[in-house]
DNA sequence: CGCATATTCAACCACATGGTTGAATTACTT
DNA sequence: AAGTAATTCAACCATGTGGTTGAATATGCG
């Protein structure tokens, strides 16, 4: 897997931190999109979305493919790889501690699911 | 595994979009720093490193406790999860695809490898 | 109590961001 | 060739960002 270097990494997550980025990007997940079928879903002017678009290629998360004065975009998964992993060496540090309040709320929801039986039966 | 507000992962793709406060988040795996030691690597000064930490905490991706004018920070890994679970969605963009170019790289390198043998030997 | 330490605040600065509008560019259709 | 479609560009705007400096605040120490 590439690694990328600090100032693409800066990029990547900055790109992420935008929800419309982030939606465009949902979209591409089911495929080839225009920047037209991408601008869409917004309430936005097409150059605003069209900025996102370029902000996301910049970062690597997409690329374009040119015909003629169409413009399909493609999702391009290497960077998000490459934060994921970023992130996964994290795990540590929810793995355990997530399982631990989920053991805890199960134990609630448990005890909650008792008292209310008891409150029925009344 | 809580999952985040839309606008609460727009905090923590933002605050992880820069190098600074990475940084500081490795830093924090290593436990729990006064807000003096994770400014100490920087070439900045002390309020800015302060205005980076309250943008990873606003986040919430740290938790500060404070002990008389001593503030020591913790990583608080919750929206890290979050925000990984949401990249893992993307998995199946980068699985399949990293694991041709890697085979294919590993072709090249044999490939390369044994070209330079050759020239070696001449 | 005075001094020191740890940290934040406020105001400032230069620049970036995310939106708009109207124009420009590239390409297709009739 | 004229009109249309797809998209970007440039200039603008309001707001945000990331840094600085000096002051303010909260707390600890001798």
């Amino acid at each position: 897997m590439v690694e990328l270097l600090t100032y693409e990494m800066d990029q990547v997550f900055h790109a992420l931190g935008d929800a419309t980025r982030r939606q465009m990007l949902r979209e591409l997940a089911g495929g080839g999109r225009t920047v037209s079928q991408l601008a869409e879903p917004f309430a936005m002017s097409l150059a605003a979305a069209s900025k996102h678009i370029k902000v996301l290629e910049n970062a690597g998360l997409i690329r374009r493919e040119v015909l003629g004065r169409t413009h399909i975009c493609h999702l391009e998964a290497g960077p998000l790889a490459s934060a994921h992993e970023w992130l996964g060496a994290y795990s540590r540090f929810w793995t355990g501690r997530l399982e631990i309040l989920e053991r805890l709320l199960r134990e609630d929801d448990a005890r909650k699911s008792s008292t209310q039986k008891k409150g029925d039966e009344t």
